[in-house]
DNA sequence: CACCGCATGTAACGTGTTACATGATTCA
DNA sequence: TGAATCATGTAACACGTTACATGCGGTG
């Protein structure tokens, strides 16, 4: 839903076009995350319906999008919404390792080095990327550094992972277990 | 595209059917990660289109599904997959705080300091959590660790992102800047 | 004129979510 | 018998992605 609302913020300043609000969204997220025509418009619409914003009528070549009373309020709250966190959102990469110790014949301490040895490189590239940036372009600096901060987060991980293994090693390799009463994450 | 490669582990352990998908899907995340039995079915409806799943032909009551070689290798390869890193995935609390700036009205420090407050209960949640669960509970508590790490790397941000605003507080607020060329992080 | 850049859209597809509908089996 | 549970599926929808089609204007 970041889409929706960033466009929402952005028409909050002012009235603007679609292909405007690209390149505003790029440029206020320093370049770092492209977004795609198509979706302008078709969230342009989504918004329209729902009433959060309103068309310039206009069907010209440029059709000039505003924010409406109730667009605002949405927008306000949904800044001060935090990410959800239970349940948390799904891990690519920790649902990668905790299948992977069912998998015949992988690896899984190799499988977590070589994860380690990406995500290591990945945040060489953009300390080193981080030197060659123009020093005032805190939109790019903001983003890198949230960059810089989640993936040492998964190396910290990795390692975690690595210890919490090596602790019971073979015991449930490929047993079911006697299906453990387990805490729910406050889902329901 | 987590649930189609978990799907395809499980299956290189033995075949299976649906339910049980789900079931072992709950129980080696941890019961963390609740996963709706529908999209197993339509999963595998896919998976067998792409010739990486096969069905047990019976559509009895219980429709079991093998991997195919395919399948297997599809598998392997994506475990080695490391997750994407250009361009990042887009953040929604980094754009919250981006286009939040320019959102007339809102007081980006406090909206800073409103998220980190949320986020650090999040961790006193999540430590607590430790405390309560098994001690051998493996999954659960590698689930538990990468949120605890995830949301400390947010936390960080929060205050990084805190100074790198107090060091240019108002020049560009409101104001679009001169469209300074940036870096484009490894996109086409 | 032909081409390029701006601007708007649409179509098709993939993943994911929620909700609903349908049988079969078990058991009080 | 009737209710709960197991098991399979479908429908409708949201968001996101890629690719394609259309129209307008300026410039060589």
């Amino acid at each position: 839903m970041s889409v929706r609302y960033a466009l929402l913020a952005l028409l909050s300043e002012g009235s603007k076009y679609g292909l405007q609000l690209r390149q505003e969204f790029e440029d206020r997220t320093g370049d770092a995350w492209p977004l795609n025509v198509g979706q302008v418009y078709t969230t342009l619409q989504r918004l329209e319906r729902d009433g959060l914003v309103e068309s310039d009528g206009s069907d010209g070549p440029q059709n000039v999008f505003s924010i409406t009373p109730e667009g605002a309020e949405e927008l306000t709250a949904w800044l001060r919404t935090p990410p959800d966190v239970v349940p948390p959102p799904r891990n690519e990469l920790v649902i990668k390792v905790l299948v992977g110790t069912r998998v015949p014949g992988v690896d899984v301490p190799e499988l977590l080095q070589l994860h380690r040895r990406r995500m290591v490189e990945a945040m060489q590239d953009y300390t080193h990327l981080k030197g060659e940036m123009s020093r005032d372009d805190v939109e790019l600096g903001l983003v890198v550094d949230s960059e810089l901060f989640r993936i040492e987060a998964i190396v910290r991980w990795l390692d975690a992972a690595d210890a919490r293994l090596k602790k019971l090693p073979p015991p449930n390799r490929g047993v079911t277990g006697p299906r453990r009463r387990r805490i729910r994450l406050g889902v329901r």
